[in-house]
DNA sequence: CTTATGTATGAGCATATACTCATATGTTGT
DNA sequence: ACAACATATGAGTATATGCTCATACATAAG
């Protein structure tokens, strides 16, 4: 008989009750998901990190990052669409920049925890 | 011709170069995105959410969640191996916590972002 | 030692993700 | 209008991820 179903009597009602009552609405769990997953990857994070820096184009960080400037458009698309990033065009060029301080916050926590 | 491949000169690069010293260690990023990855899922979002109320066993999760036993030992191992949880048996049950308070402050940071 | 319960783990499968290739769009200069 | 360059985007493909199923391990009770 396979065990993978809660057969169980739950050894704390309480608790789960109490988990369901604290925990925030599905949806902005799942947009929290959305953020950390644009944040779960290397070419992402090293765009991030390099943005703060100060604004670089396309053609900046394909060659920072060593891929084809269009594997690093596909990523910054997926990074507007989260609003982590924002751009400004200058004639043909499009310069990208941090959308806010949040991101840069979020990481630099992120770090601490992983070099503790 | 294909312009997926890198033919212009490089617009700066003066701010590729002063992104690649400012960027930490690859293998650091490497762990980075491994974190957030662990973070980047909705079962195990609820999970640390659900931890911060203090300690739950598997069956606790599995009620909580509505999945199997079974997928949420997986995501526990994966959330252990990342030292984002640990555990501490009693019998035969096995209670999870929160490894530490770091994960709550970027997990709280990241809800801020969402929300502003 | 056997049985029952709680949890862990490996294999397999369905879906998601990140890249490449090809093509389209937008801007500048002629 | 046309050509050239910078970037965006869609389709297709290889790999990664999260689940289920089956099984194994650990602890407690008889």
């Amino acid at each position: 008989m396979p065990t993978d179903q809660c057969l169980c009597r739950i050894i704390h009602h309480s608790r789960v009750e109490r988990a369901r009552q604290s925990i925030p609405a599905s949806r902005e769990i799942d947009q929290l998901a959305l953020l950390f997953k644009a944040l779960a990857d290397q070419s992402r994070l090293k765009i991030l990190m390099a943005l703060e820096q100060g604004e670089m184009c396309v053609c900046d960080l394909a060659a920072f990052l060593g891929v084809s400037e269009s594997a690093v458009s596909h990523q910054l698309r997926m990074l507007r669409q989260m609003s982590l990033v924002s751009n400004r065009r200058e004639g043909p060029v499009l310069y990208y920049r941090l959308a806010d301080a949040h991101v840069s916050r979020l990481v630099l926590m992120a770090l601490e925890h992983i070099r503790e």
